[in-house]
DNA sequence: CTAGTTTGTTACCTTAATGTTATTAATTAT
DNA sequence: ATAATTAATAACATTAAGGTAACAAACTAG
């Protein structure tokens, strides 16, 4: 990936530390996304699916720490670095900001030579996530990046909900996930969808995969045999 | 994989840092290893290829941007993390320590629960929470996470009820659940169902698992024999 | 030993859970 | 805008888990 195809986004109250930073990111070659709150933060995280997330903790409206959840929460946003911006010696942020999710942080005052490189560290390690980021089940291969997968040798474009119910339950073959589960991570907990939605979806990736690729516990859920 | 499973790897030339370090990471379950200097350092790292190295900037010998530098050109340690320890403000360090190949750094003086936080966070991407949901009695492993057991070497796919029923009396092999206890357990107390239920069930687990498994106590209840 | 009680067994039935298909609504691409 | 693809739903079919009844067998106590 080019660096100028690299989306960060920016997330700050203070308009200064955005121009800053973002300049110097920018100047790097990077695409910047900015946003002043974490509400607008989370909205612009969803839409634009950046690849790094820089938060500032103190933030009014929504704080850092309840935006990175919000944002770790989103199945497009898990493997997206989270880094938080934080004024030094506040350790409770940082243990914080760890369980939240986050990757990193980042404290204030910000020098940008070090800021700069800590980014590119923190890129490099998302780029080698993502030469693993194609999972192999027998003669699957799930990759999450292109949102494809191969069967077999011959490639097979999944619609999203599909390849994230796919995604799913390859995740780890075996394990039975219960419709509650399904609908969480697949769907997300706010949306409700009716009753047959799953099954319909299970029937078309069958239809496309193979009847025995997927086993129903009833009354539990669904898994995905090897 | 499990925690116990995860090695890190220690370089300081200081043994009191190594000490306190090693301690807290060993109290968390990590699987520690230390070296007292680079040249030692690089040598374990090819040995025991540990998931995580913390590596010391300032050392005799070899210095830690050496060292991670030797470390990274090693195809076995390519996906290893390597975090660095630096005294505050060394800016130099932090920005030479990311060209290296660090993946990020911890800052003197170090803070037990803060780098203890931190490097659960760094090993998240590699911990894909294994924490196999089996229990296993004799011969016969019950997989709560797979809703399947293993009797024996061979698989057997329960029912819901049966394989609840199962989970209950194996849950303490010996001991007798009283007819009402399994009522409340498996069927939950809310629901009435008739006198001769759980019988059923129970013939059912014992033409599938063998007769000898399950012992009636007569006026009481079952138990599960290992 | 016999009556009473508890458990085992079998076959059958009911129903909740899932499968299926067609249709409509919503997205996305052209 | 329009067409094409994808997602959701409704309505109906199918399945098998779970439950029951009825009877047999085993145990217990007087």
């Amino acid at each position: 990936m080019k660096k100028k195809d690299i989306k960060i986004l920016l997330v700050d109250d203070e308009p200064d530390i955005l121009e800053i930073v973002g300049y110097n990111l920018q100047a790097e070659g990077y695409q910047v996304i900015t946003a002043q709150n974490g509400i607008e933060g989370v909205k612009k995280a969803k839409k634009e699916l950046p690849h790094l997330i820089i938060l500032d903790v103190m933030m009014p409206e929504m704080d850092g720490i309840e935006a990175c959840e919000t944002i770790r929460k989103n199945p497009d946003l898990k493997n997206t670095i989270i880094t938080f911006l934080t004024a030094r010696g506040e350790d409770y942020s940082q243990v914080a900001g760890f369980d939240a999710g986050a990757d990193d942080y980042i404290t204030k005052p910000i020098k940008p030579k070090v800021l700069v490189s800590k980014v590119k560290a923190l890129l490099r390690r998302f780029k080698e996530d993502d030469v693993a980021n194609t999972v192999e089940i027998g003669s699957l291969v799930i990759n999450r990046d292109e949102y494809k997968i191969t069967s077999k040798g011959n490639e097979i474009i999944l619609p999203r909900k599909e390849f994230e119910l796919l995604s799913l339950l390859a995740s780890k073959p075996g394990k039975v996930f219960k419709r509650d589960e399904i609908l969480d991570t697949v769907w997300g907990n706010e949306v409700v969808v009716g009753g047959r939605t799953i099954d319909v979806h299970i029937r078309k990736l069958r239809e496309k995969l193979g009847d025995k690729c997927f086993k129903t516990i009833k009354g539990v859920g669904y898994k995905f045999v090897d």
